[in-house]
RNA sequence: GCGUCGGUGGUAGAGCGGUCAAAUACAACAGACUGUAAAUCUGUCGCCUACGGGCUACGAAGGUUCGAAUCCUUCCCGACGCACCA
Protein backbone atom coordinates (compact mmCIF):
# COMPACT_ATOMS: atom_id res chain seq x y z
CA UNK A 1 0.00 0.00 0.00
CA UNK A 2 1.53 3.14 -1.18
CA UNK A 3 1.23 5.88 1.36
CA UNK A 4 0.86 9.53 0.21
CA UNK A 5 1.15 11.24 3.45
CA UNK A 6 2.37 14.88 2.37
CA UNK A 7 4.62 15.34 5.24
CA UNK A 8 6.16 12.49 4.94
CA UNK A 9 6.67 13.24 1.13
CA UNK A 10 7.93 16.70 2.04
CA UNK A 11 10.26 15.12 4.63
CA UNK A 12 12.01 12.74 1.86
CA UNK A 13 12.27 15.79 -0.71
CA UNK A 14 14.07 18.20 1.23
CA UNK A 15 15.63 16.97 4.23
CA UNK A 16 19.39 16.44 3.48
CA UNK A 17 18.72 16.80 -0.27
CA UNK A 18 21.03 18.19 -2.45
CA UNK A 19 18.96 18.23 -5.45
CA UNK A 20 16.22 16.62 -7.59
CA UNK A 21 16.69 16.09 -11.45
CA UNK A 22 14.57 16.86 -13.50
CA UNK A 23 12.53 18.48 -10.75
CA UNK A 24 11.10 18.27 -7.34
CA UNK A 25 7.79 18.47 -9.19
CA UNK A 26 8.14 15.49 -11.19
CA UNK A 27 8.99 13.72 -8.67
CA UNK A 28 6.16 14.72 -6.15
CA UNK A 29 3.89 13.71 -9.11
CA UNK A 30 5.30 10.38 -9.27
CA UNK A 31 4.96 10.04 -5.23
CA UNK A 32 1.96 11.03 -5.52
CA UNK A 33 0.19 8.49 -8.30
CA UNK A 34 0.03 5.87 -6.41
CA UNK A 35 2.02 3.60 -8.30
CA UNK A 36 4.77 1.93 -6.24
CA UNK A 37 7.72 3.18 -7.61
CA UNK A 38 11.01 0.73 -8.08
CA UNK A 39 14.13 3.14 -6.63
CA UNK A 40 17.48 2.55 -5.71
CA UNK A 41 20.76 3.49 -4.46
CA UNK A 42 24.11 1.85 -6.06
CA UNK A 43 27.06 0.85 -3.58
CA UNK A 44 30.12 0.00 -4.69
CA UNK A 45 31.11 -3.26 -2.93
CA UNK A 46 34.87 -1.89 -1.96
CA UNK A 47 35.42 -1.60 1.10
CA UNK A 48 34.51 -3.75 4.31
CA UNK A 49 32.01 -1.66 5.61
CA UNK A 50 29.55 1.29 4.94
CA UNK A 51 30.69 4.62 6.33
CA UNK A 52 28.40 7.47 7.71
CA UNK A 53 28.23 9.07 4.62
CA UNK A 54 26.23 5.77 2.84
CA UNK A 55 23.77 5.98 5.46
CA UNK A 56 22.76 9.51 4.62
CA UNK A 57 21.32 8.05 0.78
CA UNK A 58 19.86 4.78 3.23
CA UNK A 59 18.05 6.94 5.29
CA UNK A 60 16.28 8.39 2.00
CA UNK A 61 15.73 4.92 0.56
CA UNK A 62 14.24 4.33 4.42
CA UNK A 63 11.71 6.67 3.56
CA UNK A 64 10.64 5.65 0.82
CA UNK A 65 10.16 1.79 2.05
CA UNK A 66 7.94 3.61 4.61
CA UNK A 67 5.81 5.22 1.93
CA UNK A 68 5.34 2.20 0.41
CA UNK A 69 7.69 1.98 -2.16
CA UNK A 70 9.68 -0.49 -4.13
CA UNK A 71 13.72 -0.43 -2.80
CA UNK A 72 16.50 -1.96 -4.38
CA UNK A 73 19.96 -1.87 -3.34
CA UNK A 74 22.11 -2.68 -6.19
CA UNK A 75 25.56 -4.01 -5.35
CA UNK A 76 28.17 -2.49 -8.36
CA UNK A 77 30.30 -6.02 -8.26
CA UNK A 78 31.15 -5.24 -12.06
CA UNK A 79 31.57 -1.76 -12.13
CA UNK A 80 33.73 -2.06 -8.96
CA UNK A 81 35.84 -4.19 -11.37
CA UNK A 82 36.36 -2.03 -13.68
CA UNK A 83 37.40 0.62 -11.24
CA UNK A 84 36.10 3.94 -10.84
CA UNK A 85 37.40 6.97 -12.57
CA UNK A 86 37.79 9.26 -9.69
CA UNK A 87 40.53 7.10 -8.55
CA UNK A 88 43.01 8.17 -10.93
CA UNK A 89 45.02 6.01 -12.27
CA UNK A 90 45.21 3.51 -9.58
CA UNK A 91 43.67 0.81 -10.47
CA UNK A 92 41.69 -1.01 -8.09
CA UNK A 93 42.56 -4.37 -6.89
CA UNK A 94 39.88 -6.79 -8.36
CA UNK A 95 37.61 -8.54 -6.02
CA UNK A 96 37.50 -11.81 -5.72
CA UNK A 97 33.71 -13.15 -5.45
CA UNK A 98 34.50 -14.49 -1.62
CA UNK A 99 35.23 -10.82 -0.95
CA UNK A 100 32.53 -9.27 -2.62
CA UNK A 101 30.17 -11.95 -0.79
CA UNK A 102 31.77 -11.25 2.48
CA UNK A 103 31.42 -7.24 1.98
CA UNK A 104 27.82 -7.77 1.23
CA UNK A 105 27.18 -9.49 4.22
CA UNK A 106 28.70 -6.89 6.32
CA UNK A 107 26.72 -3.96 4.24
CA UNK A 108 23.50 -6.05 4.90
CA UNK A 109 23.88 -6.27 8.70
CA UNK A 110 24.94 -2.47 8.91
CA UNK A 111 22.35 -1.47 6.73
CA UNK A 112 19.47 -3.37 8.26
CA UNK A 113 20.05 -0.44 11.05
CA UNK A 114 18.62 1.97 8.59
CA UNK A 115 16.76 -0.02 6.19
CA UNK A 116 14.41 -3.31 6.30
CA UNK A 117 15.20 -6.42 4.30
CA UNK A 118 12.35 -8.09 5.74
CA UNK A 119 8.77 -7.95 6.27
CA UNK A 120 5.95 -7.25 3.96
CA UNK A 121 8.16 -4.92 1.66
CA UNK A 122 11.97 -5.78 1.71
CA UNK A 123 14.99 -4.08 0.16
CA UNK A 124 15.64 -5.95 -2.86
CA UNK A 125 19.53 -6.46 -3.35
CA UNK A 126 20.84 -6.69 -6.77
CA UNK A 127 23.90 -7.25 -8.57
CA UNK A 128 24.73 -5.68 -12.07
CA UNK A 129 27.32 -8.28 -12.47
CA UNK A 130 24.42 -10.34 -13.42
CA UNK A 131 23.64 -7.89 -16.35
CA UNK A 132 26.66 -6.10 -17.30
CA UNK A 133 28.72 -9.53 -16.93
CA UNK A 134 26.68 -10.72 -19.67
CA UNK A 135 26.80 -8.29 -22.07
CA UNK A 136 28.63 -9.16 -25.44
CA UNK A 137 30.51 -6.80 -27.77
CA UNK A 138 27.04 -5.76 -29.77
CA UNK A 139 25.64 -5.08 -26.72
CA UNK A 140 28.07 -2.74 -25.45
CA UNK A 141 28.21 -0.86 -28.85
CA UNK A 142 24.45 -0.81 -28.96
CA UNK A 143 24.97 1.11 -25.66
CA UNK A 144 27.67 3.14 -27.12
CA UNK A 145 25.78 3.96 -29.53
CA UNK A 146 23.09 6.32 -27.60
CA UNK A 147 26.19 8.35 -26.50
CA UNK A 148 28.90 10.55 -27.87
CA UNK A 149 31.91 10.83 -27.05
CA UNK A 150 31.19 14.59 -26.29
CA UNK A 151 29.21 14.23 -23.73
CA UNK A 152 31.17 11.27 -21.94
CA UNK A 153 34.07 13.76 -21.93
CA UNK A 154 31.61 16.87 -20.55
CA UNK A 155 32.39 15.58 -17.11
CA UNK A 156 35.02 17.79 -15.68
CA UNK A 157 37.07 15.35 -13.79
CA UNK A 158 37.56 14.52 -17.88
CA UNK A 159 37.84 18.05 -19.35
CA UNK A 160 40.74 18.59 -16.30
CA UNK A 161 42.56 16.24 -17.35
CA UNK A 162 42.67 16.50 -20.83
CA UNK A 163 43.57 20.02 -19.79
CA UNK A 164 46.79 18.78 -17.91
CA UNK A 165 47.30 15.95 -20.14
CA UNK A 166 46.78 13.31 -18.17
CA UNK A 167 44.88 10.28 -19.29
CA UNK A 168 41.91 9.50 -19.80
CA UNK A 169 41.06 6.21 -20.32
CA UNK A 170 38.23 4.64 -22.92
CA UNK A 171 36.99 2.16 -20.07
CA UNK A 172 36.90 5.37 -17.62
CA UNK A 173 35.04 7.28 -20.63
CA UNK A 174 32.39 4.32 -20.43
CA UNK A 175 31.58 4.29 -16.62
CA UNK A 176 28.54 6.28 -17.03
CA UNK A 177 27.49 4.06 -19.58
CA UNK A 178 27.56 1.03 -17.45
CA UNK A 179 26.35 2.35 -14.41
CA UNK A 180 23.71 4.58 -16.50
CA UNK A 181 22.63 0.82 -18.00
CA UNK A 182 21.83 -0.46 -14.49
CA UNK A 183 18.74 2.33 -14.33
CA UNK A 184 17.66 0.08 -18.05
CA UNK A 185 18.01 -3.11 -16.59
CA UNK A 186 15.78 -2.67 -13.40
CA UNK A 187 13.77 0.00 -15.21
CA UNK A 188 13.77 2.15 -12.23
CA UNK A 189 11.85 4.99 -11.30
CA UNK A 190 14.55 6.77 -9.40
CA UNK A 191 17.75 6.91 -8.64
CA UNK A 192 19.65 8.03 -4.52
CA UNK A 193 23.12 9.03 -4.73
CA UNK A 194 25.47 11.52 -3.64
CA UNK A 195 26.63 14.32 -5.91
CA UNK A 196 29.46 12.48 -6.76
CA UNK A 197 27.59 10.17 -8.76
CA UNK A 198 25.49 12.98 -10.31
CA UNK A 199 26.66 12.23 -13.99
CA UNK A 200 26.26 8.86 -13.94
CA UNK A 201 22.73 9.30 -12.60
CA UNK A 202 21.82 11.57 -15.45
CA UNK A 203 23.49 8.62 -17.85
CA UNK A 204 20.82 6.60 -16.67
CA UNK A 205 17.54 8.82 -16.99
CA UNK A 206 18.97 9.38 -20.20
CA UNK A 207 19.16 5.70 -21.41
CA UNK A 208 16.43 5.28 -19.82
CA UNK A 209 14.61 7.88 -21.48
CA UNK A 210 15.36 6.13 -24.92
CA UNK A 211 13.17 3.23 -23.50
CA UNK A 212 10.44 5.19 -23.25
CA UNK A 213 10.67 5.88 -19.30
CA UNK A 214 12.21 8.66 -17.00
CA UNK A 215 13.23 8.46 -13.80
CA UNK A 216 14.34 10.77 -10.91
CA UNK A 217 17.89 11.29 -9.80
CA UNK A 218 17.96 12.43 -5.90
CA UNK A 219 21.08 13.64 -4.81
CA UNK A 220 22.16 14.00 -1.26
CA UNK A 221 23.93 15.93 1.03
CA UNK A 222 27.27 15.39 1.83
CA UNK A 223 28.67 15.87 5.50
CA UNK A 224 30.46 19.27 5.44
CA UNK A 225 31.85 21.51 7.76
CA UNK A 226 30.83 25.40 7.72
CA UNK A 227 33.26 26.13 4.77
CA UNK A 228 32.34 23.04 2.44
CA UNK A 229 35.48 20.93 3.89
CA UNK A 230 34.06 17.14 3.18
CA UNK A 231 34.27 15.41 6.04
CA UNK A 232 36.79 11.84 6.07
CA UNK A 233 39.15 13.10 3.51
CA UNK A 234 41.77 11.25 5.52
CA UNK A 235 39.47 9.09 6.55
CA UNK A 236 40.58 9.64 10.25
CA UNK A 237 37.29 10.56 11.15
CA UNK A 238 34.93 9.16 8.88
CA UNK A 239 33.10 7.06 11.06
CA UNK A 240 31.63 3.68 9.42
CA UNK A 241 28.51 1.71 10.65
CA UNK A 242 30.35 -0.69 12.17
CA UNK A 243 32.60 0.86 14.50
CA UNK A 244 32.48 0.30 18.12
CA UNK A 245 30.27 2.88 20.41
CA UNK A 246 33.58 4.27 21.68
CA UNK A 247 35.35 5.21 18.31
CA UNK A 248 31.96 6.14 16.86
CA UNK A 249 31.94 8.96 19.72
CA UNK A 250 35.29 9.69 19.41
CA UNK A 251 35.38 9.84 15.84
CA UNK A 252 31.95 12.32 16.49
CA UNK A 253 33.85 14.12 18.83
CA UNK A 254 36.71 15.51 16.33
CA UNK A 255 34.02 16.66 13.81
CA UNK A 256 34.47 20.43 13.43
CA UNK A 257 31.83 22.54 15.23
CA UNK A 258 30.80 23.68 11.75
CA UNK A 259 29.56 20.29 11.50
CA UNK A 260 27.48 19.64 14.25
CA UNK A 261 24.23 21.00 12.61
CA UNK A 262 24.40 18.90 9.09
CA UNK A 263 25.12 16.42 11.63
CA UNK A 264 21.65 16.18 12.87
CA UNK A 265 20.54 16.88 9.83
CA UNK A 266 21.32 14.19 7.67
CA UNK A 267 22.58 11.75 10.74
CA UNK A 268 19.38 11.27 12.81
CA UNK A 269 16.08 11.60 12.71
CA UNK A 270 15.50 14.66 15.08
CA UNK A 271 13.24 16.89 13.74
CA UNK A 272 14.17 19.53 11.52
CA UNK A 273 12.38 22.28 14.14
CA UNK A 274 14.28 21.15 17.03
CA UNK A 275 18.01 21.20 14.96
CA UNK A 276 16.64 24.58 13.88
CA UNK A 277 16.73 25.29 17.40
CA UNK A 278 20.08 24.25 18.55
CA UNK A 279 21.56 26.04 15.41
CA UNK A 280 19.56 28.93 16.82
CA UNK A 281 21.33 28.31 20.21
CA UNK A 282 24.53 27.76 19.27
CA UNK A 283 24.74 30.98 17.27
CA UNK A 284 23.61 32.33 20.79
CA UNK A 285 26.78 31.22 22.26
CA UNK A 286 25.91 28.17 23.56
CA UNK A 287 28.68 25.18 24.28
CA UNK A 288 28.88 23.15 21.15
CA UNK A 289 30.22 20.78 23.17
CA UNK A 290 26.78 19.87 24.65
CA UNK A 291 25.15 19.29 21.30
CA UNK A 292 28.25 17.17 19.34
CA UNK A 293 27.72 15.08 22.14
CA UNK A 294 24.03 14.61 22.05
CA UNK A 295 24.90 14.19 18.35
CA UNK A 296 27.09 11.22 19.10
CA UNK A 297 24.47 9.56 21.16
CA UNK A 298 21.73 9.98 18.71
CA UNK A 299 24.15 8.46 16.28
CA UNK A 300 25.78 6.04 18.13
CA UNK A 301 22.20 5.04 19.61
CA UNK A 302 20.84 4.17 15.66
CA UNK A 303 23.61 1.90 15.38
CA UNK A 304 24.28 0.38 18.39
CA UNK A 305 21.77 1.30 21.45
CA UNK A 306 21.18 3.89 23.92
CA UNK A 307 22.83 2.26 26.64
CA UNK A 308 26.35 1.48 24.69
CA UNK A 309 25.61 5.52 23.79
CA UNK A 310 25.42 6.40 27.28
CA UNK A 311 28.71 4.86 28.62
CA UNK A 312 30.63 5.52 25.42
CA UNK A 313 29.97 8.89 26.55
CA UNK A 314 30.87 8.48 30.04
CA UNK A 315 34.46 6.79 29.04
CA UNK A 316 35.01 9.18 26.66
CA UNK A 317 34.70 12.07 29.83
CA UNK A 318 36.70 9.79 32.08
CA UNK A 319 39.00 9.94 29.26
CA UNK A 320 39.48 13.27 28.09
CA UNK A 321 37.70 15.15 30.07
CA UNK A 322 38.83 14.31 33.46
CA UNK A 323 42.04 12.92 32.04
CA UNK A 324 41.33 9.69 33.41
CA UNK A 325 41.78 6.15 31.51
CA UNK A 326 39.32 4.57 29.85
CA UNK A 327 37.86 1.11 30.73
CA UNK A 328 39.35 -1.28 28.33
CA UNK A 329 43.58 -0.43 28.00
CA UNK A 330 45.36 -2.87 25.63
CA UNK A 331 48.10 -4.92 27.41
CA UNK A 332 50.78 -6.53 26.21
CA UNK A 333 53.22 -8.43 28.96
CA UNK A 334 57.02 -8.02 29.10
CA UNK A 335 59.93 -9.21 31.63
CA UNK A 336 61.71 -6.73 34.33
CA UNK A 337 64.14 -5.02 33.35
CA UNK A 338 62.86 -4.65 29.26
CA UNK A 339 63.49 -1.16 28.11
CA UNK A 340 60.45 0.58 27.62
CA UNK A 341 62.02 2.13 23.78
CA UNK A 342 62.21 -1.81 23.00
CA UNK A 343 59.12 -3.00 24.35
CA UNK A 344 57.05 -0.29 22.86
CA UNK A 345 58.90 -0.46 18.89
CA UNK A 346 58.68 -4.25 18.92
CA UNK A 347 54.87 -4.06 19.80
CA UNK A 348 54.14 -1.17 16.97
CA UNK A 349 52.58 0.86 19.13
CA UNK A 350 55.58 3.09 18.12
CA UNK A 351 56.78 3.68 14.84
CA UNK A 352 60.48 3.60 15.24
CA UNK A 353 62.67 4.58 18.10
CA UNK A 354 63.56 8.11 16.64
CA UNK A 355 60.07 8.83 17.20
CA UNK A 356 60.14 7.43 20.75
CA UNK A 357 62.45 9.38 21.15
CA UNK A 358 61.07 12.29 19.83
CA UNK A 359 57.83 11.61 21.69
CA UNK A 360 60.04 11.50 25.30
CA UNK A 361 61.35 15.44 24.42
CA UNK A 362 57.82 16.63 23.30
CA UNK A 363 56.84 15.21 26.84
CA UNK A 364 54.85 13.24 25.25
CA UNK A 365 55.36 9.61 27.16
CA UNK A 366 53.81 9.41 30.59
CA UNK A 367 53.35 6.95 33.48
CA UNK A 368 50.04 6.64 35.28
CA UNK A 369 50.27 6.94 39.20
CA UNK A 370 47.48 6.81 41.05
CA UNK A 371 47.88 10.77 41.93
CA UNK A 372 47.84 11.66 37.91
CA UNK A 373 50.88 11.29 35.35
CA UNK A 374 54.31 11.56 35.58
CA UNK A 375 56.22 12.27 33.01
CA UNK A 376 59.31 10.04 31.65
CA UNK A 377 62.37 12.05 30.65
CA UNK A 378 64.99 9.28 30.26
CA UNK A 379 64.59 7.44 27.06
CA UNK A 380 66.57 4.60 28.96
CA UNK A 381 63.53 4.03 30.82
CA UNK A 382 63.74 0.13 31.43
CA UNK A 383 60.15 -1.68 33.19
CA UNK A 384 60.53 -2.40 36.25
CA UNK A 385 56.59 -3.33 37.40
CA UNK A 386 53.69 -2.86 35.83
CA UNK A 387 52.70 0.24 34.31
CA UNK A 388 49.70 1.69 32.54
CA UNK A 389 51.71 3.92 30.22
CA UNK A 390 49.46 6.87 28.45
CA UNK A 391 51.40 8.28 24.82
CA UNK A 392 50.26 11.95 24.21
CA UNK A 393 46.82 12.09 25.00
CA UNK A 394 44.66 9.51 23.49
CA UNK A 395 46.71 5.97 23.50
CA UNK A 396 46.63 4.32 26.20
CA UNK A 397 48.89 1.30 26.82
CA UNK A 398 48.85 -1.63 30.17
CA UNK A 399 52.58 -3.16 30.16
CA UNK A 400 52.79 -5.93 32.45
CA UNK A 401 54.81 -8.38 33.80
C1' G B 1 57.81 3.37 -35.38
C1' C B 2 59.77 8.48 -34.70
C1' G B 3 59.93 12.66 -31.50
C1' U B 4 59.07 15.37 -26.90
C1' C B 5 58.29 15.51 -21.82
C1' G B 6 58.14 13.01 -17.30
C1' G B 7 58.89 9.07 -13.06
C1' U B 8 61.01 12.83 -6.03
C1' G B 9 58.95 11.50 0.94
C1' G B 10 51.73 9.18 3.17
C1' U B 11 49.58 12.48 -0.95
C1' A B 12 50.07 16.71 -4.18
C1' G B 13 54.25 19.17 -5.89
C1' A B 14 59.31 22.24 -5.95
C1' G B 15 64.41 21.28 -6.71
C1' C B 16 67.93 20.29 -12.01
C1' G B 17 76.09 19.45 -9.82
C1' G B 18 77.84 20.91 -3.55
C1' U B 19 74.56 25.13 1.32
C1' C B 20 69.37 18.46 -0.12
C1' A B 21 67.04 13.92 4.40
C1' A B 22 65.31 17.32 -0.09
C1' A B 23 61.00 23.98 -0.56
C1' U B 24 55.75 24.39 -0.01
C1' A B 25 50.80 22.60 0.91
C1' C B 26 47.73 18.77 2.82
C1' A B 27 47.59 14.62 5.99
C1' A B 28 49.83 12.67 10.48
C1' C B 29 52.06 13.18 15.47
C1' A B 30 53.23 16.10 19.93
C1' G B 31 52.90 20.52 23.08
C1' A B 32 50.23 24.97 24.66
C1' C B 33 45.57 26.83 25.09
C1' U B 34 40.39 25.50 25.37
C1' G B 35 34.37 24.12 25.69
C1' U B 36 36.15 18.54 23.16
C1' A B 37 40.36 14.36 20.29
C1' A B 38 36.72 21.38 17.52
C1' A B 39 39.20 26.00 16.32
C1' U B 40 43.84 28.61 17.03
C1' C B 41 49.09 28.89 18.00
C1' U B 42 53.94 26.34 18.38
C1' G B 43 56.97 22.30 17.39
C1' U B 44 57.95 17.50 15.05
C1' C B 45 57.45 14.61 10.81
C1' G B 46 63.56 8.52 6.74
C1' C B 47 66.29 5.01 9.98
C1' C B 48 70.05 4.32 13.83
C1' U B 49 72.69 6.93 17.58
C1' A B 50 77.38 6.70 23.08
C1' C B 51 73.61 13.11 20.32
C1' G B 52 79.71 14.07 17.99
C1' G B 53 77.55 11.90 14.02
C1' G B 54 76.52 7.46 11.04
C1' C B 55 73.49 4.94 7.39
C1' U B 56 69.80 4.33 3.52
C1' A B 57 66.85 7.19 0.07
C1' C B 58 64.67 11.12 -5.28
C1' G B 59 61.83 4.55 -11.28
C1' A B 60 66.24 0.40 -12.01
C1' A B 61 71.26 -0.69 -13.18
C1' G B 62 75.79 1.23 -14.51
C1' G B 63 79.07 5.59 -15.48
C1' U B 64 81.33 10.82 -15.30
C1' U B 65 82.92 13.85 -11.03
C1' C B 66 86.58 15.46 -5.14
C1' G B 67 81.06 15.56 -4.96
C1' A B 68 74.80 13.55 -8.35
C1' A B 69 67.80 13.83 -6.88
C1' U B 70 70.40 17.03 -10.28
C1' C B 71 75.06 15.33 -15.96
C1' C B 72 75.82 10.73 -19.37
C1' U B 73 74.46 5.50 -20.99
C1' U B 74 71.20 1.46 -21.02
C1' C B 75 66.75 -0.48 -19.30
C1' C B 76 61.67 -0.32 -17.22
C1' C B 77 57.11 2.52 -16.76
C1' G B 78 53.85 6.62 -18.21
C1' A B 79 51.96 10.81 -20.85
C1' C B 80 51.75 13.79 -25.05
C1' G B 81 52.68 14.93 -30.32
C1' C B 82 53.62 13.13 -35.22
C1' A B 83 53.24 9.19 -38.64
C1' C B 84 49.92 5.19 -39.82
C1' C B 85 44.73 3.97 -39.99
C1' A B 86 39.65 -0.28 -39.67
Amino acid sequence: MISQDPQKINEFLQRGVESILPSREFTEKKLLSGEVLTVYLGIDPTGPSLHIGHAIALKKLAQLQNLGHNIILLMGDFTARIGDPTDKLATRKTLTSDQIAENLKNYKSQAAKIISFEGENPVEIKFNNDWLGKMNFADVLELCSQATIQQLLERDMFQKRIAEEKPVYVHEALYPLMQGYDSVAMMVDGEIGGNDQLFNMLMGRDLLKNHGKDKFVMTVKLLTDASGTKMGKSEGNMVTLDDSADIMFGKIMSWTDGMIVGGFELCTDISRDEVLQIEIAMQNGENPMQYKKRLAREIITTYHNEPEAIAAQDNWEKTFSDGGIPTDVPEITTTVGTMLIDVVTTEKIVESKSEFRRLIDEGAIKVMTETGEEKITDVKYSIQHSIILKIGKKKFIKISL
